[in-house]
DNA sequence: TTCAAATTGTTGCAATTGCAACTGTTATAT
DNA sequence: ATATAACAGTTGCAATTGCAACAATTTGAA
């Protein structure tokens, strides 16, 4: 499934005028900084880099609640409302970012751009796309052990690139946050996984070896 | 936010017309029905009762992985690929859905409806809308314990109707399937929270007792 | 190159959770 | 009204996971 992009199909010269109708804002940002400052009605879409929704919570946990690749979106308008802890936005790598308002974007133009029932259209694959990511992200989490969250992600991983071994896109200490685990228990499972032979692993390479048909 | 539906702002009259554009099919269901056959580029358009989406795995759990209230959408297009456990779409209540193909729906309609438009418009505030409740059950399950997931549930619930006594929407062994939790374990931590004085609770009927400023 | 910082890897121990096997209670159908 | 099934609630025990405190390795900057 090739991943739309905000502007498909339309020319650059309607994507000039569109710019200036949504007051589209375009920000650089360098790996680790923080976005900040995102009014609600703001939608931030990924031009180039890696953006991360991370929450810490009460007890010092830092979770990765969603990891946002080039073409993604986010905005305050798609994250969770209960969140009471400390949820920031952090670039992963260097970014960039094109900032438009929802509402203007989404309601009829006064200007009648010809090309805003494409913008739209696109607009709503990539919604879609990131409803499939939030999907697979519920089926990682949904797993009830710790070695199946490990599987699921390895599989899902490893199914995007039709191989069966697989980088894992962050730090191992980082993958414990994104599946909401103990880091150290969650290299220990992983020891037991190589023991067991149903992985080859040496930090952030793996190599899946058990029959994914079975799980 | 009040919830879209996929013909707002749309005539009856138009309705009509595009309902046969789009070769919608309707179909009611009863209580526990399951719904079959649904083919990979079909969606369906929840227009009364609730639709769940449920996993049982190979070592016998049973997994909601989503709960679809009216209004709301489901299809293969929108759950995850990875999934390799055995995934059913049931009837919790009596239901009627409305089955439309995807890309006919999506897609610049030969015909030109005048109101396709807005239709593309309305789907794309449903889907947004998936993709905000996602991000609420990501929230749930990233929590690290089985009381932080109660208590991040029923904010959640709390916080949809504004009052700090809520009736649980389904069985409390239906609850421990949606927190991917046991169901013992689960009521004995509510027993704990009862006894701590965080919560008042006998069946479905829980009163948040604890500072919801706190979680 | 070398040192410091970050990351990976390990392990004992404690806390949490799952599993199993129950009892008690509430609906539902006949 | 009563039986039966579904649901709620409980508890002991075992397995898993989290926490803490390390050691080993890799990475990056001076």
């Amino acid at each position: 499934m090739p991943e739309t992009k905000i502007f498909d199909n339309i020319t650059e010269d309607e994507i000039n005028k569109m710019k200036n109708c949504f007051k589209a804002v375009n920000r650089k940002y360098i790996e680790e900084e923080r976005i900040n400052n995102i009014e609600d009605g703001s939608l931030g879409i990924v031009l180039s880099g890696v953006v991360e929704i991370i929450r810490f919570d009460f007890d010092g946990n830092r979770t990765i609640l969603e990891r946002i690749n080039e073409n993604g979106i986010f905005g305050r308008l798609f994250f969770s409302q209960i969140d009471e802890g400390d949820v920031q936005i952090i670039c992963a790598t260097d970014t960039e970012v094109m900032f438009v308002d929802y509402e203007h974007l989404v309601k009829q133009c006064h200007n009648a751009c010809s090309h805003h029932s494409t913008l739209i259209r696109n607009m709503l694959s990539i919604v879609s796309e990131k409803s499939i990511k939030l999907s697979n992200r519920v089926e990682v989490l949904s797993q009830r052990t710790l070695r199946k969250k490990l599987i699921t992600y390895f599989n899902m991983i490893s199914k995007e690139t039709g191989k069966k071994s697989i980088v894992i896109p962050f730090s191992l200490s980082n993958l414990s946050d994104y599946l909401c685990v103990d880091r150290s228990a969650m290299l220990r499972e992983m020891k037991k996984m190589r023991d067991e032979g149903l992985i080859d692993s040496h930090a952030k390479k793996v190599t899946i070896l058990y029959d994914q048909t079975m799980y």
